[in-house]
DNA sequence: AACCCCAATATTGTTCACAATCAACCTGAT
DNA sequence: ATCAGGTTGATTGTGAACAATATTGGGGTT
């Protein structure tokens, strides 16, 4: 009962959804409820809150002062989007994939975004490389001061950036879900609690990517989401949750 | 007011779901719920239902006999899927793809799909090319009757089990989805409304994947699609809509 | 004839209270 | 000590009524 901070709408939460989602309203939603919807998914997303974490109707709605009704239309379409559970009747919870979602996700990541990479030709657009510089700069920062969050969100904002600029707007939907689903996946089954990645995967892939290298970009590529997957043990059964007012809480509903 | 035929939820809807979503529960969706998801879904995929339709809640709750609030919670997943347009205050319609949508939806599908059959090695399991040929009967059979319905489901259910053969779980979500939609597009835009793309294409594949002649099968699967792709006027702007209750009604619900 | 404005209707959005269900706990027996 | 059973409280599911909004059609004007 003391999150109340992890939920925030605000400034800190918009760096949450760069994480994994494009910036359009979802389909169905007012921008009310997208604006919970990106907040919840950020903090998720986040590993803010933890898998298996139960989220109460009530206490969402008196977090984000809105109608029960309207947090039950963000509950479904995070189940939708694949970050909650939602089995009828007995409530969410922050999803817990399986191991075989796991492996799922990353083989389809490696078949898209590796991909993606090897259609390219010649180097990149210096517009997208300025963008993808500066994820690497902001997902560096976070390092230093050792912000998860933040890292977690630079480092997806790079690869849904990415496919932004070699892709479509299709692709960004499949990838920022994806990398949604990536980083509950991590937080399940990760071995060892680094605090994430090597750090220079993307710098290195980065600079192949300018140089025009295209070839030895897509090795990058491949071998980062390998790295990733290699590093996880699908037997892990972790049961921490965390409280849901504590991290998605604002100030005002404590 | 005389759709009332084209929303069965029954062996005829049951095919139409194969042509672009798992047999597995909708996220967040009860099991009534996911059977009208899976019907209205069927409806739109299989060309009965044409963009642009919209569909009014108390007709879906009259023809499924369903409270408001369950057909309002259908419609939420339908939007997040991509098959209905759901601007909040003025209803749903059938979705409208955009051109930008529509070549970004063919260009995902090639990256993935082609993708997926250059990364298999050697010839198809005999069980998954069973099941590959059955697609391929029941869309001939369907055309020898002329039935479009028939066709677009069988033609979409061997995507989909393709994927399922050669990729996983998540693969199939995603390739369900972007079949579903390539419908809708192919709807609105395709310059002579043929019964369907040329129907060999399917079959000529499935032969490379039996032989193992992979590269030839990845060639068959990029210019099939493209095929597809050319095959469209992104120029089209029709009007025509669908009579709701003719389509979807039960024949109790006249 | 085309256009604009306003009223009537149809449709969606919201709220409330209550029913149904599930989870936790406590009791008691083996 | 463990487990079965029942009871209590918390949480979700449902329906109906009402409010807000959008669409439709008509009438008037230019």
């Amino acid at each position: 009962m003391n999150n109340i901070g992890v939920l925030n709408v605000d400034a800190e939460a918009a760096a949450g959804w760069s994480a994994g989602l494009a910036p359009r309203a979802i389909s169905g939603l007012t921008e009310a409820e997208t604006a919970i919807f990106i907040a919840v998914r950020g903090a998720i997303v986040e590993q803010r809150l933890l898998p298996g974490t139960r989220l109460i109707e009530e206490e969402l709605a008196a977090i984000y002062q809105a109608s029960r009704m309207r947090i039950r239309r963000v509950l479904l379409a995070l189940a939708h989007e694949g970050v909650i559970d939602l089995p009828p009747g007995r409530g969410a919870t922050v999803a817990c994939p399986t191991p075989d979602e796991a492996r799922s996700v990353f083989q389809a990541r490696r078949l898209i975004e590796v991909g993606m990479v090897e259609a390219q030709v010649g180097p990149i657009a210096p517009a997208l490389a300025g963008v993808l510089r500066a994820c690497c700069d902001a997902e560096t920062e976070a390092g230093l001061v050792r912000d998860r969050a933040r890292m977690i969100a630079a480092s997806g904002r790079f690869h849904v950036e990415l496919t932004r600029g070699l892709g479509n707007s299709v692709l960004v939907e499949i990838v920022s879900n994806l990398v949604g689903r990536s980083s509950l996946i991590i937080a399940l089954f990760q071995r060892h609690p680094a605090l994430c990645c090597r750090m220079d995967d993307h710098q290195r892939l980065l600079d192949a990517l300018v140089a025009g290298r295209v070839k030895a970009a897509a090795g990058l590529m491949r071998a980062h989401l390998a790295a990733i997957e290699a590093g996880l043990d699908v037997a892990m059964t972790p049961t921490e949750t965390s409280d849901l007012r504590f991290v998605l809480g604002r100030p005002d509903a404590g």
